[in-house]
DNA sequence: ATTAGCACTCGATAAATTCAAATGCTAATT
DNA sequence: AATTAGCATTTGAATTTATCGAGTGCTAAT
C-alpha cells in the first residue's frame, strides 16, 4: 500500500486535529476539510490503519494517531513554523539580559518554555571539556581542616573539605597547590587528574615524606570537580501530569515517580543521538510510554548540556521544535556575542 | 463535659485504628479493647463528636478523628516511644560516617525518614550567622571577567563572577581584598557588609579613584553569599501523593503543585514556633487542608535549618516525632565530637 | 472511484436495585 | 444510674439494567 497525497493529508489531519482536541478523530469530522464524503473518508482510515499509522480504542470509535503515526508525521509531514510573536517575546527578555551565566539562561528560557507549552521541560549540564583549569586555592581552616578551591578559566568554581591526619602538614599541600598552579595550569580540567600523577606525583615523591596523602587529596578534588560539575534543572514537573491523557491515579502516581528519580537524569543522558533536535515518541523515549520527549543539545560558554521537553505523545510538535530550536540557537550566540 | 478516662481511652484508640486503617472506625471493632459493648461505646462517641474530637463522613458511617481529635491525641494521649531498632539501624549508618558535611547527614538523614514512612520530608537550611569570613580571594579570568571567592571558618565556600567596565583596574580589587583579608576576618559574615562600608570605604576612597565601583563588587559578593546560602532539599516529593485519601486526580494534581513551587519554601520558614519540635494538622499547616506537617529546627558546624516532614493526618504521630527528634540530636551532637 | 444508506457495535451516562456496615433510640438488665 | 441488647433506619458502595448516540463497516447505487 503506498502513501499518496490524499492518505497523507488525511493522517497530518487526524494528527493535527486530534493534538488540539484530544479526542478520537470521526469521519465525519474531517469531510470539509478533505472535501470528500465520511464514506470515502472511512475507506482511506481502513488504509492507513492496515499501515498501523492509527488506531481505534474500540469498534465504534474515531481513530486516534499510533507512535508509528506520530513518527511519519514528525518526519514526514510537519512543517515546523516560525515562532509566534508571544512566544519569541518571552523568550527574548532573557537573552537581552548579558549578565546572566549559561546555565541560568538554559533554566529560565526552560522556565518559560514549561509555562508556554504546559509540558515538562529539564537540563542536564555540565561543565564542557574545554574548562581549563585557572587557579587551584588552598585554604587552611584550622590545623586540620582544609578546603581546596578550583577554578577554571570560563569560571567555573568548584571546593571541597578535606580534614587532615594529624601527621600530614598544611604547609606541602600549600607548596603542591603552588606547584600545580605554576605547572599546570591551562590544562584541560579533565586531564588534570592525569598530568597530576605524571607530572606532579614524581616531583613530590621525593620532596614530601607522606606524598601518597598529598596526592590524593588533590586528585579527589580535581575528580569531584568533573562529578559535582553537572546540574540537573527541572521545570514544570507537574505540568505533565496535569495533561488530561494521564487520568487514572495509577497514571499520575507512575509518572511522578519517574519525574522524581533517577531514571529520569539517565533517560536524558542515555539517548544519544547526535547533535540535532531529536524526537522520541512513546516506547522510543526510554522514559514512559505514554509520553514523547523532544532534545537536543547545546554548547556555550564552558557548559554544555542536554535540554529535554516530556509532553504527551500528542505534542504540539511543530511548536515544541520551534521553541527548542529557537532556543538553542540564542543560547549558543551568546557566545559569540563576548 | 468532660474527657473521662475512658473517654480519653476510647479517643486514643479511634485515632490510631484510623492511622493504622485508614478506615471510618466503627463502634463493634473496639468492643474488646475496651472492654464494653457496642451500646457504650456508641455512647461514647456521641459524646466525643458532641466536643468536636471525631466526625463522621454520613450518617451511617465509622467515626473519624477530626483536626481537633488528633490535637487532642498529640497533646495529651500519644506516648512517643523509643525507635525501632530496625528504624534506628537504618539512620545510625549515616552517624557513623564522620565525613559528610553536616548539610549531605541531614540531606541522607531525610531520604532515610522519607523511606521509613513514606512520608515526604523537606530541609531548609542556610549557614548560621556564626559563620566567620576566613578569606576572601579574587580570581581573574582575563582582563575583563574576575571571580570573587569567600570561604567562612565553617568551611562555607561561595564564589560570584563580575565582569568589570574597561576603566576599572582589577589590581585595585585585588588590593582591596587583601586589605578586607587583614582587617575584616573573623567578622560574622552577616556583619561584613556593614562593617565594609564603615572600614574599608573610608579608606579605598582616599586611594582609589574608581573606588565606588570597587566597593560595590565587594558588597554586592558578601550580600550574594547570605541570599545564595539557603539550600533546599526534598526527599520523596511523590510518597505524599501515593498516600490513599488523596483519591481524586484534583487532590493529587493540587499537591503536587504545591510540592512543587514556593508556596513549599515558605511554608517550611513562615511558622515559627520556637526551638521545640512543632505539629501542625491540616489548616494549621498553612500548607494544605489534608496534610499534617512537623518541624523541627537544629543548628550544627555553622549551619541553621528546619526539618519538616509533611504526611496525610492521619499521620504515625508517634513514630515521626521519636525519628525527627532522634535525627535532630544526632546532627547537634556531631557538633560535639569535633 | 466515490458516495448514500443502513444495520450494528460499544462506550458513556443515568437510573434502579441490592447489600452491608454502622448508627440512634428504646426498653430491658445489672 | 450505668450498661447493654435489640431493632428499625440510614446511607454509601457495588452491581445491574436501560438508554443514547457517535462512529463504523459494508452493500448497492451513482
Amino acid at each position: 500500500m503506498i502513501m499518496d497525497e490524499r492518505k497523507k493529508a488525511l493522517l497530518k489531519e487526524i494528527v493535527e486535529t486530534y493534538v488540539k482536541t484530544i479526542k478520537p478523530v470521526g469521519s465525519n469530522s474531517l469531510c470539509k476539510k478533505l472535501k470528500c464524503s465520511s464514506a470515502t473518508i472511512r475507506n482511506e482510515m481502513v488504509a492507513l490503519e492496515n499501515m498501523g499509522y492509527i488506531e481505534k480504542n474500540h469498534i465504534s470509535s474515531g481513530r486516534v494517531p499510533s507512535e508509528l503515526g506520530y513518527r511519519y508525521y514528525v518526519e514526514n509531514l510537519m512543517e515546523p513554523k516560525d515562532l509566534t510573536g508571544e512566544d519569541m517575546l518571552k523568550l527574548q527578555t532573557i537573552f537581552s539580559n548579558n549578565d546572566l551565566q549559561v546555565s541560568d539562561a538554559v533554566s529560565k528560557c526552560l522556565e518559560i518554555i514549561s509555562d508556554l507549552t504546559n509540558y515538562t521541560s529539564i537540563v542536564l549540564g555540565k561543565s564542557s571539556n574545554d574548562n581549563l583549569l585557572k587557579q587551584i586555592n588552598v585554604i587552611a581552616l584550622d590545623e586540620r581542616r582544609i578546603i581546596a578551591v578550583v577554578c577554571t578559566d570560563k569560571g567555573i568554581v568548584e571546593n571541597k573539605q578535606f580534614v587532615l591526619d594529624t601527621n600530614t602538614d598544611v604547609n606541602e599541600i600549600v607548596k603542591t597547590s603552588e606547584m600545580i598552579n605554576k605547572m599546570l595550569v591551562g590544562t584541560p580540567i579533565n586531564k588534570v587528574a592525569e598530568k597530576l600523577e605524571f607530572e606532579i606525583k614524581p616531583i613530590i615523591a621525593k620532596r614530601i615524606k607522606d606524598y601518597e596523602t598529598v596526592y590524593n587529596i588533590f586528585y579527589d578534588a580535581f575528580n569531584d570537580f568533573i562529578k559535582h560539575n553537572t546540574n540537573m534543572h527541572v521545570s514544570g514537573r507537574v505540568n505533565l501530569l496535569k495533561e488530561p491523557e494521564y487520568e487514572t491515579t495509577e497514571d499520575i502516581k507512575r509518572i511522578a515517580s519517574k519525574l522524581e528519580d533517577d531514571s529520569f537524569k539517565e533517560m536524558v543522558n542515555n539517548i544519544d543521538g547526535g547533535e540535532n533536535l531529536q524526537i522520541y515518541i512513546g516506547k522510543d523515549s526510554n522514559f514512559d510510554d505514554n509520553v514523547t520527549v523532544i532534545k537536543k543539545k547545546y554548547k556555550s560558554g564552558g557548559e554544555e548540556g542536554t535540554i529535554a521537553i516530556i509532553g504527551p505523545k500528542r505534542m504540539e510538535y511543530e511548536r515544541v521544535v520551534s521553541l527548542l530550536n529557537y532556543m538553542v540557537d540564542k543560547i549558543e550566540g551568546k557566545d559569540e556575542r563576548k
